[in-house]
DNA sequence: ATGAAAGCGCTAACAC
DNA sequence: GTGTTAGCGCTTTCAT
């Protein structure tokens, strides 16, 4: 950046210039664009290649595409991310999109001005994980810009498309696996978002959770405790959970992240686990795959959901106005803490 | 994006007709820039309020900044990462400043090109975390935009800053405590890269664990095992390492991944930790601290690097030429594995 | 099939 | 202190 001499910088125009033919074409060849020779395009492809020309980025922005997909994670910590990234960018990375992460911190205003950045950016297409935001403000935005949410439930959402796994089915399959070791007594940690709006995944594991239990008719045992996620005060709840001498027999986690704390409290307080104390988690996460942890676990397929959300994406900023929902069924991992 | 009708952007030039200013009076109000009346500024700050206006970034990409700083991440799997992230934004939000993050997927040509779609998109400075990338391209990105590394050991690198943990120091500090414990037979288990420039953390913590040995005068005791990360063959090779019967009584792991493996292969083998074998790991993550792994770790204050590090960024966007480099002391988190 | 030229929305000289 | 205007590098009609 010390010396910006405008004679050193390639642009469009020096390759236009090299190969003897219009920034029009060159622009084309960029674009793969209808109507250009194949003598043409090999001549600019070889000019861009001597040159070492990559096209600025923020000047197509002005005018076209700027190739690029942003990914909104409400918050980094959770060791599932990871796999939907990568689900993504094995799909984008192909088709020559490039991906960009914002954090929303878990905090609402943080999350809204990452997606309006990521639309001042001018990016393509937004995939959100687990937006924070409610069903009130996301239409506002899929106007403005393709969107795609994962872990968001609105099944209904003309603007902008989902994918989801099933969390209705997830809750349920740990339901009958604690049913199969001769559980009846089984209790449900979920989390508690300030606000929460019916389109969290918690929700629906909540929902899937009652149902199952009511399909089994244990309907009265049924009970669910919510819990703030990484806050001290819900560490001395989970513990003071444990210490209630009523406190069920066996119990799901909506997530994996509170099914190991829960596990690691119940180790150091000297409950046996899964004899005095059965757990499953949500999400599969290395850390349940730990011997030392060994948890059961919903697997929702991260990398599966990952592809999705970029494929419905790319559908969608290549024309498609329709939404489309999709669900995907999850699968238990059974290990030993059930 | 359905219907582009230019009538209903708001642009710098609406707000400039809304204000009955010139635009370039709303472009000085919007990057406070020198030279404008406080009458000025609150009407022109009326306007863009009134109008909901936000600038278009690709457009100020392409003559001033972008108030963005990239980010690049060369693996999104170690739990540490997001300790730094927090940092950074701790430092760029307040400063009006962005942070978007690229992820490199521990592949060279990946990152290379991230590297590049962030300079392309006219990003104001990059911070790269534990880049693969070797000391031989690092100078030629640093020259086309400013640049920051994170876990990346060149003190005399001209061209770009560094912030790292001291990690000669970290490793001394297991050795000691090892020592503490009546350990002599201490091993170290470090990374092996495909290809190693002496920049990466690990030969630092390797040099650092040679240099303890050797002044407490067993260096003749001294050995190191190389291993992959993520990949199913060093799995195999962690198992042949704990069967060997001369294998070490104590060992140093360079990261909490390889350590925390090694506690769970431990335990699944039925060696006792830390009777039979002691363990130590760096980064002190969060999977460190849980009472079932309760692995002793160092820990090199991840926010503080993150602050650090954008710290760094913001001065030199701001014009600081002259190289920094910063070398943060690490401390030793004491749990039950050593 | 190819090229000329008009912007996209903003910043930065430079006038006034 | 404020306004005018020439681009930044690209895409995109519209001619040819």
């Amino acid at each position: 950046m010390a010396d910006g001499k405008k004679a050193d910088r390639v642009t469009i125009r020096t390759v236009a210039a090299d190969a003897g033919v219009s920034v029009a074409a060159v622009s084309k060849v960029l674009r793969s664009a209808y109507g250009v020779s194949d003598a043409l395009r090999v001549n600019v492809l070889q000019s861009i290649a001597r040159l070492g020309y990559r096209p600025n980025v923020a000047a197509r922005g002005m005018r076209g595409s700027t190739y690029t997909l942003g990914i909104l994670l409400s918050d980094l910590a959770n060791p599932f991310l990871p796999q939907i990234i990568e689900g993504i960018n094995a799909v984008a990375e192909p088709a020559g999109y490039k991906a960009m992460i914002g954090v929303g911190q878990s905090n609402v205003p943080i999350e809204t001005r990452m997606i309006e950045s990521m639309i001042d950016y001018r990016m393509d297409g937004l995939i959100l994980v687990a937006p924070r935001l409610g069903p009130e403000t996301l239409p506002a935005y899929a106007a403005q810009i393709p969107i795609v949410a994962i872990g968001h439930h609105e099944p209904d959402a003309p603007g902008f498309d989902t994918v989801n796994a099933d969390d209705r089915m997830g809750a349920a399959l740990v339901v009958a696996a604690f049913r199969a070791r001769g559980h009846q007594d089984i209790g449900m940690i979920s989390l508690d978002l300030g606000v929460d709006h019916h389109t969290n995944v918690s929700d629906l594991r909540e929902d899937g959770y009652l149902a199952a239990m009511a399909a089994a008719g244990l309907a009265h045992m049924a009970q669910i405790r919510r819990l703030e996620l990484n806050s001290p005060r819900s560490q001395g709840q989970l513990a003071a959970w444990l210490d209630a001498p009523d406190r069920p027999r066996a119990v799901f986690c909506w997530s994996d992240l509170h099914a190991v704390d829960l596990r690691n409290m119940a180790a150091a307080k000297g409950i046996a686990v899964p004899q005095d104390l059965a757990i499953a988690g949500f999400d599969n996460t290395y850390i349940a795959a730990l011997p030392l942890i060994d948890l059961t676990s919903v697997d929702q397929a991260g990398t599966t959901l990952g592809r999705g959300s970029a494929e419905l994406l790319l559908a969608r900023i290549a024309g498609r106005r329709v939404a489309e929902h999709r669900l995907i069924a999850p699968h238990l991992i059974l290990r030993g803490s059930h």
